[in-house]
RNA sequence: AGACCCAUGGUGUAAUGGUAGCACUCCGGAUUUUGGUUCCGUCAGUCCAGGUUCGAGUCCUGGUGGGUCUGCCA
């Protein structure tokens, strides 16, 4: 018996197949817009998996539109950055690259539409005054002054406002709708405002620009945008949206909102994000901790991963938090099967193979990646000095720990079994060598020692090591939800130890190699990815994300 | 305070009136020359109260809790 497994499908795409299903459309058309004035970051990403991903499924197309209606925050090195990123994950728009500004002209006409049908006014008053007369949830706003202004004084007065004859903030469009509406977005909102501002495309054209609500619908409208896929908060403009695109009769767009994405540990927006970045709590928009598509590249993370991951999470509307430890878990199932092994040690203290005769070097061979024979075998010198892990020596080990301590038993990986008989402290009483005493016979590969070692350590040869420097990344804040506490500031949860640096750690000769956009795992020690501040004498490693490690947790555990 | 939206294990998400499932996390075990990987297993959930129904996580009513809105930002 075959047992069918239902196929489930979140809210978006169930809309999306009944309207398939009946006819409603050929085909549907979505669309990723944002606002050129930041970088992207994972909560984009899921909107990008989101709007590509049904497209591409049901045979429909996604446009790229720039929402550039406010000229003074944006700029095009960030339409450059968001186009980057985009491509990096993996889509591709076509020739179906879009902005707002494209549409000034139509929008423009659209606008004088509604002033002739009596549907929208030019106001007078300043900003605070139009505040104080929307009134609160509870009371109704009252009616401007101007609200009653005759067609033919709002169409000259608009006209006169697109030829620059009125400064900043001295009038306004308003649509005429409903200035007791319980929806605060109906009491006659703002369709433009004068700003003499030059725009990043349009230069100095236009000294008026469409508010959010009057350009972001009519885009969907006049580019036929079937379902325009928006976040939560932009569940209260749904009327207004509709409002404009029934009293225009153009294209009717549907606007269906979801749940953004919010990871633990981490901040979302783009305003907060600016400013970790301004007050220099981390060193860019790509710094390695950040939730940027850019930071998160630089980190070492595989848009591979990062696409999974968005379309695991789901699509619903619910507000939710989603644990960094899942992000985490597709970044390590992508890398493990990809991750080329290095080893690497990151923090050294000296073996001596007391037995082991001096000068001798012979070639050990180990696989690159245990997970893909493909990737082939490399060969590591071996010697009767070497690095190893500082942690994996303990003076007065537990009963659990596996590695060395004295009269121990361990196997170097790829290389011998090796006793601990004794070890070097210096005046701090910090041990500064480890003497053990290896087994000829024990070869990897050809072992007739018949020796069993409970451990297998990561090394390298003292002779041949190269000096690297390594980054190591922890939470950007230390709690799980930095917003989440009325009256503090997100800052006060920024975790001092989010980045520590070990200058030198020794690696193994083919970490020459590496080139860029490799991805790295240094054995026992994670996933690693070549940081773009490395140079030819200097390289840097970022560490992407740790192994799951059973014996950190034993260990933690115990204190 | 008003309108709109939301509520399922620790987290996220399914179940479209009919056996509450999946993933991550946690915990335990097997395998392992990475304390990795892989495999197996355990624990754990429908916000509350009524109602409709043979049957309610699902529908209705009322609560409770959370979110959004009172920007010439998007």
């Amino acid at each position: 018996m075959e047992e069918k497994k239902q196929e489930s499908y979140h809210f978006i795409e169930e809309i999306v197949r009944e309207d398939l299903a009946a006819g409603k459309y050929e085909q549907i058309h979505t669309r990723f817009p944002p606002e050129p004035n930041g970088y992207l970051h994972i909560g984009h990403a899921k909107s990008i998996v989101l709007n590509f991903g049904l497209a591409e499924k049901y045979g429909g197309l996604t446009n790229l539109r720039f929402d550039d209606t406010n000229p003074t925050t944006e700029k095009t090195e960030y339409v450059e950055s968001i186009k980057n990123d985009i491509r990096w994950l993996g889509y591709d728009w076509g020739e179906r690259e879009y902005y707002t500004s494209d549409y000034f002209e139509q929008l423009y006409e659209f606008a004088e539409r509604l002033i002739k049908k009596g549907k929208a006014y030019v106001d007078d008053s300043t900003a605070e005054e139009i505040a104080a007369m929307k009134g609160t949830p509870v009371e109704p706003g009252t009616p401007s002054p101007y609200r009653d202004r005759s067609v033919e004084e709002n169409l000259d007065l608009f006209r006169r406002m697109r030829a620059g004859e009125f400064p900043d903030g001295s009038k306004v469009l308003r649509a005429k709708i409903d200035m007791a509406s319980p929806n605060m977005h109906l009491r006659d909102p703002l369709m433009y405002r004068i700003k003499h501002a030059r725009h990043h495309r349009t230069g100095d054209a236009w000294c008026i620009y469409p508010m959010y609500d009057f350009a972001h619908g009519q885009s969907d409208s006049i580019e036929h945008i079937t379902h325009s896929l928006c976040t939560l908060e932009f569940e209260n403009h749904r009327p207004l949206y509709e409002w404009f695109i029934r009293e225009l009769e153009i294209y009717p767009s549907r606007q269906i909102e979801f749940a953004r994405l919010n990871l633990d540990y981490t901040v979302m927006s783009k305003r907060r994000l600016l400013q970790l970045v301004e007050e220099g709590h981390v060193s860019g928009w790509d710094d390695p901790r950040m939730p940027t598509l850019s930071g998160m590249r630089r980190r070492g993370y595989p848009p591979e991963a990062i696409r999974n991951f968005c379309e695991h999470i789901g699509v619903a509307k619910r507000e939710n938090i989603i644990e960094l430890s899942l992000l985490e878990h597709f970044v390590r199932q992508e890398l493990n099967k990809r991750a080329k092994r290095l080893m690497v040690v990151l923090n050294p203290i000296k073996l001596v193979i007391t037995n082991y005769p001096e000068g001798q070097t012979e070639m050990m061979s180990t696989v690159n990646n245990p997970e893909d024979e493909s990737m082939g075998e490399r060969e590591m010198p071996f010697g009767k000095y070497l690095y190893i892990e500082r942690e994996d020596f303990m003076e007065d080990p537990p009963k659990k720990f596996f590695r060395l301590g004295p009269g121990r038993h361990v196997r170097l990986k790829n290389a011998f079994i090796v006793r601990c008989d004794d070890f070097v402290k210096n005046e701090a009483g910090e041990v500064t060598e480890v003497h053990v005493t290896y087994f000829p016979d024990s070869r990897s590969g050809s072992d007739t020692s018949g020796i069993k070692a409970k451990g297998t350590l990561h090394w390298v040869s003292a002779a041949h090591a190269v000096p690297v420097e390594v980054r190591l990344y922890d939470r950007l804040f230390s709690d799980p939800n930095p917003m989440g506490h009325e009256g503090r500031d997100f800052k006060e949860f920024i975790n001092p130890n989010s980045l520590e640096v070990l200058p030198k750690a020794m690696a193994e000769p083919a970490i020459r190699e590496v080139e860029d956009g490799e991805y790295l795992q240094f054995l026992r020690k994670g996933y690693f990815y070549k940081d773009s501040d490395s140079s030819a004498d200097h390289l840097v490693f970022n560490r992407t994300v740790g192994l799951r490690d059973a014996w950190a947790k034993i260990a933690a555990r115990k204190k």
